[in-house]
DNA sequence: ACTCATAGTGTTATATTATAACGGTTTTAG
DNA sequence: CTAAAACCGTTATAATATAACACTATGAGT
């Protein structure tokens, strides 16, 4: 059973965001026109907004920031944008697993490991409020679960804690 | 690593149920006496409505049931209870272990092995919307974060599909 | 028994998160 | 060029959860 121990959280680690995000967005891209989905613009600037935080978001703070977004274009006459428009573009997120929900947060967060999003796992760290998600899923549990005659469609998985770096700086 | 992999569910099982709720609630009892906090009535009527039902309860869902309870006992004239007194005697279930919470479908269901409920692991079925908590939880998420450096505090593990009854069912 | 502190309860109002329903517009397939 | 489907925008409302305040019961110390 001895699996590869050395995971990686990026999201917990020193990295280039820009060059992150811009990968992810990239990476995105590609996966649409692959299977023939349509990245609108505005699931494009839902996306673009997650992926550049790297963090969990709110589905009203994402609101917010389209809200922002749209005064800095159109100058603040044009009416604000309504709760449907995020969720939808979110429901396609998700169905496409480029995002994902932290249901203990009921918050969305972008996914880093487009591939294994069926089983996406989560540390979420209490002090810096960061969540990581962790690059090589742990499947032992799934396991457990096809034991016992149950099939699997989707599993959450997320572990609240203090990361290690608040637990040196907390110390 | 090879574990015993001989997990009983019993949500998922036949059981005398009835002896199941009752046990549970004397477990309950005799808990809050050893640790010196008070099962008071509002908390014992929440925590007896979960053992019956063996089941995820919404907050609104157990409010409903308690204004039932009020109209039967005291004749449709009095007051109806509000929220906070049911999520005020949730969060005390919550607190001592004695109730869990279903992130997924912002639930809340009776623990079915006190003792663990740091680490609870449940089984949800999506054909008989039953919902099973693991009585061996799997430890190696938890080894693995550990390794981190992450320090646990609370895992929220919620697996969803179909269950071996179902499976049969609707094949 | 009196007094204060604390924990529990009840009530009102409100915050936060999410969806239903409808109509218009754009895209796509035939 | 249509007709169907997908997408978008808007209004209204549903479902979940908490803040704030006043009252009551309990308990410890005097
Ligand atoms: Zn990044
Ligand atoms: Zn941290
Ligand atoms: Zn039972
Ligand atoms: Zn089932």
């Amino acid at each position: 059973m001895s699996e590869d121990n050395t995971q990686h959280c990026i999201a917990f680690e020193q990295h280039d965001h820009s060059q992150c995000q811009s990968q992810s967005m990239r990476h995105a891209k590609t996966l649409c026109e692959n299977r023939r989905v349509k990245l609108t613009p505005r699931r494009l600037q839902v996306l673009t907004l997650l992926t550049q935080s790297h963090q969990p978001m709110g589905a009203y703070e994402i609101l917010d920031c389209l809200n922002q977004q749209v005064v800095e274009m159109e100058g603040k006459k044009s009416q604000s944008i309504a709760p449907p428009i995020v969720y939808r573009a979110l429901e396609f997120l998700l169905a496409e697993g480029l995002v994902h929900r932290i249901e203990s947060k009921n918050a969305f967060i972008s996914c880093d490991h487009p591939g294994h999003h069926y089983a996406a796992q989560f540390l979420i760290c209490s002090g810096c409020e960061k969540v990581a998600e962790l690059d090589s899923p742990d499947s032992s549990l799934l396991t457990k679960a096809d034991n016992l005659g149950f099939k699997v469609d989707h599993s959450v998985v997320e572990i609240t804690g203090v990361c290690r770096d608040c637990n040196k700086n907390g110390a």
